[in-house]
DNA sequence: TAATTTAGTGTCGAGTCGATACTAATTAAA
DNA sequence: TTTAATTAGTATCGACTCGACACTAAATTA
């Protein structure tokens, strides 16, 4: 029983907690919750593989009758846009509205993170961001859950030359750009 | 713009998210919300100075009228008691009951998290915990909000002896059990 | 002694969330 | 090729969260 992990695991709670308080101060102002402002960061950062209803449940962690009801109320908002897909004419595409791009610009969620961590070495953030990555991927394969990662951090992603990129799995290109987005078929690259 | 801070906090998010979507699973079955677990850890680990609806109220984030409801389902189920302070009879004091204390027993919420930390060295660990508590001091202190940390890593928290701790804002002994126990009042010794 | 502050409770309304039941499109099977 | 099973999404219901507000009572200050 090491004391450590539990350490780190209350942290990552506490700081939990304060990001949802400071996202539910800063946002309730515009009559949102805090699963409102996440999913419009989720479709922020979405690639054309993930930006639907069931992938944002699976990002949340909640079902997809839950996840439905908070696309009502940001589609109500005009805060996001849903349109069929051409394919498969059951699925639903998601994309922020030029109003929720703004609304998401005007926020800047992280402000107040990027002061907080301003004087820590870049060293030990580093060192930070490796440990929790890793506990992340090790808590995911544990129970199924998916990743969530950027394409160049995945298996799936070759890289064909200077500018292209190619996925392996859905055996399309990719654009330089696309390769930073998330992907809810990610798979990390190495564990270690 | 650094780009590793923002890395971090999207994995504090999604990590909270997730850890977030377990404490739902594994207490959902008891008829209860993630809060209402996040109470009672927070019950188990609260010193007598700290014991308090207000005090609970300032670590979640939420206003006193939202603990004040909370409080009354975990009465409801049996799982904390109330009773009157003896000196300042405005306060109530809380405390998990043997119920409560046995269901938090049975559930290990950590264990999880144990499993996922296993195979990731201990140094990196360290740094990482050392990363987000610098973090979350920082994050606190911007915010005026509190640390909610444990008494021995206190500026007010002086050793008497081998055994005896003093604590120097309330003025009164704690045993070494006390010490480990967290504080609404703490202030961190150090940042660095 | 009166005014103010502090700790806590009760009520209201919008919204979350899981459970359940449903529709429609796609895929697998007979 | 028709049928069954799966998948994506929506609608409804009930318990609960949460902030806002109004309130009581105790303690503190003027």
């Amino acid at each position: 029983m090491l004391k450590n992990p539990v350490a780190m695991l209350q942290l990552v709670e506490r700081l939990g907690n304060l990001i949802r308080a400071e996202m539910r101060r800063v946002i309730g102002q515009e009559g949102l919750q805090p699963v409102h402002l996440e999913a419009m960061l989720f479709l922020n950062q979405a690639n054309r593989f993930s930006n639907t209803p069931q992938s944002l449940a699976e990002f949340l962690g909640v079902t997809k009758g839950t996840v439905s009801q908070s696309l009502l109320l940001l589609d109500r908002r005009g805060l996001i846009e849903r349109y069929q897909d051409e394919v498969d004419r059951r699925v639903v595409r998601l994309r922020l509205s030029q109003q929720g791009e703004e609304m998401l610009e005007a926020m800047q969620p992280a402000s107040l993170w990027q002061s907080a961590t301003r004087n820590i070495s870049a060293n030990r953030i580093r060192n930070g961001v490796t440990a929790l990555r890793e506990t992340l991927y090790m808590l995911q394969s544990y129970n199924g859950a998916r990743t969530f990662g950027v394409c160049n951090t995945c298996i799936y992603c070759q890289r064909k030359s200077q500018r292209t990129h190619h996925c392996a799995l859905f055996a399309e290109r990719l654009s330089g750009p696309e390769t930073r987005l998330v992907c809810r078929e990610h798979v990390p690259k190495s564990i270690t």
